[in-house]
DNA sequence: CTAGGGTTAG
């Protein structure tokens, strides 16, 4: 355009903004909004929302609270974007408690929330843990006139099978299905997910053939669902040439891909073969491979190599609950107690969480071992912990 | 040109 003579205006800029914030390029969207600025062009309302996005998706929940500040401060008004994105950023910070006051702020003033406000306030209620609210809140939407769609049905049903109401996540869908809801990919996606993480892969299969014969085509998300369907199998096989007719398809395989991949090898006890994909994803620059490293590190306790795990353990940079939470139970499995006391000492330091029955695996194994003194004062510390997190 | 639902591990 610049070579054309052609002078970017604003919504040159808005565009690009737009897409460094898709692919979380921080640096770039405020190079762009300087460069903007000192062409003299004034950005609009996208401007902000945009950058206020791109605040949030890159972890700088206060900057975003700033550029926010500054849109109610100046004289544009705020669109309904603005507010949705904000209320879902307060949410994924776990500030949901700002995320229902902005709700309810708008609900007083002139915005009578739109039903995509519902569904992100819903949505973030439910990841937050906070179901009681997020009822509320649907109970609301009810009762506000508008009709629920298919992304407050996915919301829902999403949110029972993460709380493990399994029925009742089934009964959504069918209900879905009842009121002749088209069925989408995201639909049957987390379905399929549910299933599979239960171990019913026929009934996963069928769901799989009916989003095929509904002439559903499949994505990047459809063929992980896939590939882990057949890694639950135990066919490696049909995962690997899956993942061939994907690449040809011309599609780029994510780290979901990889880390299913990873967890099926180790599944079907190739865990060298698991150790060798993973290396290969840190090769190809992904940018999360802490979920790959956790399946690896439990897939080399569970082949017996509970020393060279540690050694991975130590290795890796980025460690969360589920890391520690599955190394103190394999520790306890290989009956090495004083260890997994140890790693669950350093959890309670730290404030990592961690599993309830992890803790007991380890109270109750240093108990049986001959240890009950060194199980009671760890007992009294997992109290005391547990006191000073309130 | 902006937001929002789906896929992975204990």
């Amino acid at each position: 355009m610049k070579e054309a003579g052609i002078n970017p205006d604003v919504v040159t800029y808005n565009s690009l903004i737009a897409g460094a914030s898709k692919h979380c390029l921080l640096s770039q969207c405020l190079d762009l909004f300087e460069e903007m600025l000192q062409k003299g062009i004034r950005p609009d309302l996208w401007s902000y929302n945009s950058l206020m996005h791109c605040f949030f998706k890159s972890g700088e929940p206060a900057e975003a609270n700033r550029v926010f500040q500054d849109i109610i401060m100046s004289n544009t008004d705020p669109s309904t974007t603005t507010f949705n994105i904000m209320i879902n950023g307060h949410c994924k910070y776990g500030y949901t408690e700002n995320a229902l006051m902005l709700f309810r702020n708008l609900q007083r003033h002139r915005f009578t929330p739109q039903i995509d406000t519902y569904n992100i306030l819903i949505n973030g209620l439910c990841k937050a843990g906070r179901l009681g609210a997020a009822r509320r809140i649907l109970k609301e939407l009810g009762q506000s006139g508008h009709v629920p769609n298919a992304i407050t049905y996915t919301t829902v049903m999403k949110c029972c099978f993460r709380s493990r109401k399994f029925k009742q996540g089934l009964e959504i869908f069918a209900e879905m299905k009842e009121k002749g809801y088209t069925f989408d990919a995201f639909a049957y996606c987390t379905v399929m997910g549910a299933l599979i993480k239960r171990g019913r892969i026929d009934e996963a299969s069928e769901f799989m053939e009916n989003m095929v014969r509904d002439g559903i085509e499949l994505d990047m998300v459809s063929y992980n669902t896939l590939i882990n369907m057949y890694c639950k199998k135990g066919n490696l096989e049909a995962a690997y040439n899956l993942l061939d007719e994907i690449e040809k398809g011309g599609f780029e395989c994510d780290k979901y891909t990889h880390t299913i991949l990873i967890d099926g090898l180790c599944k079907a006890s190739n865990v060298d073969r698991a150790e060798r994909h993973l290396r290969y994803m840190n090769v190809m620059g992904f940018d999360s491979n802490l979920v790959a490293f956790n399946c690896l590190l439990d897939g080399l306790c569970k082949a017996g190599q509970v020393d060279y795990a540690m050694k991975v353990f130590k290795s890796m940079e980025l460690k969360d609950s589920f890391t520690y939470s599955s190394l103190v139970h394999n520790l306890c499995k290989a009956r090495r107690f004083h260890s997994a006391s140890k790693l669950l000492l350093s959890c309670l330091r730290s404030g990592v969480k961690i599993l309830r029955s992890a803790q007991r695996a380890v109270l109750l194994g240093l108990s049986s071992s001959g240890y009950s003194r060194e199980a009671s004062k760890l007992r009294s510390k997992i109290r005391l912990a547990k006191l000073l997190q309130y």
